[in-house]
RNA sequence: GGUCGGUUGGCCGAGUGGUCAGGCAACGGUCUGCAAAACCGUCUACGGCGGUUCGAAUCCGCCACCGACCUCCA
């Protein structure tokens, strides 16, 4: 089997995955920031590190997945320069900002549930974390990488790139950071304006707050990742994962402070999902161009024709590429929709498939491309697409226009499993949790078709295609076999 | 303005210097009492202009358009 490939955004290049202690991988991915509903935008670095994730784990290696909440220190961009986003929002609502951390975290959780996303080893929260976040500030600050003001504390940005590289992962130089920023630098108490704080200072109405060696405040936003990467996966680890948008500056403030604190990259391999569009646009919180999760999953936008189930929702997310850009549309979730239920019946299929003497189709070949697919830098598309050359072997052979020996059967049905199931995280969302009242309705139309088979028998063509019609109105959907029918309950 | 990335058939979306992506939709056929489902077939695209090459959608250059980021915040 090939080798697992991933591309780098630090080398940009593609590069052979191999982890710092054989047999382990350490992942660490920015979680959400806790004050809103998820939406479509955040369900894709979710996914796509699930995925690595899930199939980290098929490759048996031991995985430490460790993914953060986000839920101190963020300021509002518009108004009330200052204040806490959390605080300002839970003034709003009058409830305790803790109380909106609560709830946020219990439906992003919830969400990320329904998508079929695995929960990480460790879900650690900022405000879980402020020891270790002084720590790694004072850290700095002996390392004369950062300095004190009025309270707060800032990064060094000059002075670090006097010794180290700044820009290496977005590829900014410093020379052009600085005529960039020229004119925004007047009001600063920062020694240089590239220079971010890793502290801050808290207003006196600032509801969220803690003590510290230099007063009362919270901490700088890209300080928590270092503190909480380094505490579960040590000063180095192999894959940090995040969405394009926090290349810079967030994950370059990672890689300085890193570097500032221990002497070396923490990190191995960067990587970074693209993000979900809206007419060409990200979509995003500060846009107000999002549709959240929940109204995805009950259609209740009113840029959605119908409500979209999260599996389609995984699909239609899979189906691209991770590091292309995906476009939000009706026509193309509708798309995935009758995709993955066109796979999801052929998978369901293969366990009703009688095995042949001889296979007149090449499994272990098909095999061979499913792995080299997601190897190369986790091809989803092109998974996809070969489990779909799959789909039509398994349909052939349903209808006796191929055979497929035990062995090779046996090994479709373990590929089909560990891919669809297991790594790709889809499953069958019809079949989970079936209700009594479910069960009888079953038991109802099964009644019906049995009559609609003996008007059949009787050429009562009337009466077949009276109970069929009727059903089909219903939003039944009938299909006639040798064996009688089968039948499906659609939208 | 700077940096990076993108522009593929009706829609979505892969990919490669010369040979099938795949899904959805549409059309024709097989099957069926008629349907549905399934299968077979059809639909042959790569922003524009140059260049390299026996051959480029794939490499190079220029142009156009689109997007992300540009250090307060996400």
């Amino acid at each position: 089997m090939s080798d697992l490939i991933i591309y780098n955004t630090l080398s940009r290049k593609k590069e052979i995955f191999k982890p710092l202690n054989p047999g382990h991988v350490g992942m660490y991915v920015c979680g959400p920031t806790v004050y809103g509903e998820a939406h479509l935008g955040h369900s894709r670095p979710a996914i796509t590190f699930d995925l690595l994730f899930r199939y980290l784990k098929h490759l048996g290696y031991k995985v430490r997945y460790v993914r953060n909440i986000t839920d101190v220190g963020h300021l509002v961009n518009d108004a009330d320069e200052g204040e806490d986003k959390i605080a300002k929002k839970a003034k709003v609502e009058e409830l305790e900002p803790m109380e909106i951390v609560q709830l946020y975290t219990n439906s992003y959780r919830r969400n990320m549930g329904q998508l079929n996303v695995l929960p990480p080893s460790i879900e650690p929260s900022a405000s879980g974390h402020i020891i270790e976040q002084i720590e790694a500030v004072q850290q700095l600050i002996d390392s004369g990488f950062a300095y004190e003001i009025n309270g707060s504390v800032y990064f060094d940005v000059e002075k670090f790139a006097s010794v180290h590289t700044y820009g290496k992962l977005s590829g900014r130089k410093i020379e052009d950071l600085y005529s960039n920023t020229r004119d925004l630098d007047a009001q600063s108490e920062k020694r240089s304006g590239l220079d971010f704080a890793v502290w801050k200072n808290a207003a006196a109405e600032h509801l969220m707050k803690w003590p510290s060696p230099w007063g009362e405040g919270f901490p700088g936003w890209h300080i928590e990742c270092t503190a909480m990467s380094t505490k579960y996966l040590g000063e180095s680890f192999d894959i940090h994962g995040g969405g394009l948008d926090l290349l810079f500056p967030h994950h370059e403030a990672e890689i300085a402070q890193g570097m500032a604190c221990y002497g070396h990259d923490p990190v191995h391999y960067w990587m970074h999902n693209n993000l979900i569009t809206i007419n060409g646009q990200k979509m995003g919180k500060s846009l107000g161009n999002f549709i959240t999760l929940d109204e995805l999953f009950t259609g209740s936008h009113a840029l959605l024709e119908k409500a979209y189930s999260p599996i389609t929702i995984r699909f239609f997310i899979l189906q691209a590429h991770y590091r292309s850009p995906l476009d939000f549309s009706n026509d193309a979730l509708q798309a995935a929709e009758k995709g993955l239920e066109r796979l999801l019946k052929a998978v369901a299929l293969l366990d009703k498939l009688i095995p042949a003497s001889v296979s007149t189709v090449n499994v272990p070949e098909l095999s061979d491309k499913f792995y080299a697919a997601i190897n190369d830098d986790l091809n989803t598309p092109v998974l996809i697409a070969h489990l779909f050359d799959g789909v039509k072997l398994i349909n052939s052979a349903n209808d006796g226009k191929a055979t497929i020996n035990e062995g090779d059967l046996t090994l479709l049905k373990r590929l089909y499993h560990d891919f669809t199931f297991d790594i790709l995280g889809f499953r069958s969302e019809s079949a989970e949790g079936v209700s009594d009242h479910e069960a009888i309705l079953g038991d109802v139309v099964d009644l019906l078709l049995n009559l609609r088979v003996e008007a059949k028998n009787n050429k009562d063509w009337g009466t077949s295609d009276k109970i069929r019609n009727s059903l089909i109105d219903l939003g039944f959907e009938i299909r006639d076999n040798k064996e009688g029918f089968s039948w499906e309950l659609k939208k």
